[in-house]
DNA sequence: CTGTATCCGTGTTGATACTG
DNA sequence: CAGTATCAACACGGATACAG
């Protein structure tokens, strides 16, 4: 594993691919987005992405100081995988990306992490539909809970404790997802997603995410 | 080719590694991102990409709407490879990913092509720098000229002509990038590129475009 | 001259099974 | 749970030959 394939190329962009371009690299990154993860967590989280690719992955984000490997202390004592300082400011990042790819065309719905269910709300939220709105939202999927708290026309939402929030979803992130991007009533998913609290604040939150307009599919026709 | 290794992951930054994260995709648009080009252009540009990996390269990021392909009426009749409205709006990931890497320890200077070059002026521009200065700077590296017009601190860079600039660099764009980020004098680069206009001007403009602070190397020492 | 198609050696990727 | 080993498939890059 002496050199790796690289872009010989001044241009930045291009050593960025050179850090990050390899397959899965960015995925793995962005479990970690929200804080420190355990090997098995990436996994559950990626399917598709078999264990030795992610072994060679986490060695190689580690050894360009993106990612460092912590092992928790007693009692705990595994071993987690977290994004240094200058891997965090990756973020920017994805929501460019995020936010690009939710015009294309050819994007379908499918299966969210819940990492990346609410990094997409840091990137979707509209400080517009949100105006004066004030409120701390929670999310319970699964073992894991997140929070969002909406203030001043801004989101703030990571991991979090859910005790004290006006509106607690619990259950299937992607029926949630289905709600967000998809429109689809809450009543309707009510068998995989349970709402307690504020009902008509839990409504004004899932406006709060607009998705940019789609572009034209100009492919010609049929091509093999 | 009927169907590729795609990600299936909701998540719209996944949906855009999809569409241009194939290997060598990203550098070929933006070999386009200052306007159409030929394929033998793009090849130039990109030494170490091959014939066959760019026709694979530029069918695919036609088949997804980024690229388009153009016949110019005759006489010229050539056929040009441009980025569609969306494909040129990826600009901005250019820009994020050029910022972001340009903090990488493991960055190394190399060739860059003149669109990288003039993305790279886009990409680093500061306004607090420029302050009130206005000015036309124009570039010639081999046929091909370009100009930046800095006005009201922001800069507009591109493609164009310099017949009305201040200052023109006329040679080898490398030279150019070693004295605007590697703090050469344009004295020392005085056999590989030419300065004419104002001196002052041209030392100016060199100042535009601080590179940020490089994060540390946190590699522990020697790994295999 | 400008691409496009084919062949081939090599390295990367990915699925399964296995070990500490 | 956290990886390693093995092997098959594919992608890349170079060369060359071909088509408009």
């Amino acid at each position: 594993m002496l050199r790796k394939r690289a872009y010989s190329d001044g241009c930045a962009a291009a050593h960025a691919l050179d850090l990050i371009g390899d397959r899965w690299a960015m995925p793995v990154m962005r479990e970690m987005l929200l804080g420190p993860r355990r090997f098995s967590d990436i996994r559950a989280a990626l399917p598709g992405l078999s264990a030795n690719v992610l072994t060679q992955r986490l060695e190689e984000l580690e050894a360009v100081s993106i990612v460092q490997r912590r092992k928790l202390p007693p009692p705990a004592s595994v071993q987690v995988y977290e994004l240094t300082q200058w891997g965090l400011e990756s973020e920017e990042l994805f929501k460019v990306l995020g936010r690009w790819a939710a015009r294309s065309p050819y994007k379908e719905p499918g299966p969210m992490s819940p990492v990346s269910l609410i990094m997409s709300m840091r990137t979707m939220f509209s400080p517009e539909r949100a105006g004066a709105m004030k409120a701390a939202i929670g999310f319970r999927f699964g073992p894991e809970t997140f929070r969002a708290d909406i203030n001043k026309g801004e989101i703030s939402a990571g991991r979090g404790d859910v005790a004290d929030v006006a509106v607690l979803f619990d259950g299937d992130q992607n029926a949630l997802i289905e709600s967000l991007y998809g429109g689809v009533p809450l009543d309707a998913l009510a068998d995989r997603l349970q709402v307690t609290g504020d009902r008509a604040l839990a409504d004004k939150f899932l406006t709060l995410f607009p998705l940019p307009s789609v572009v034209p599919d100009l492919r010609p026709s049929i091509s093999d």
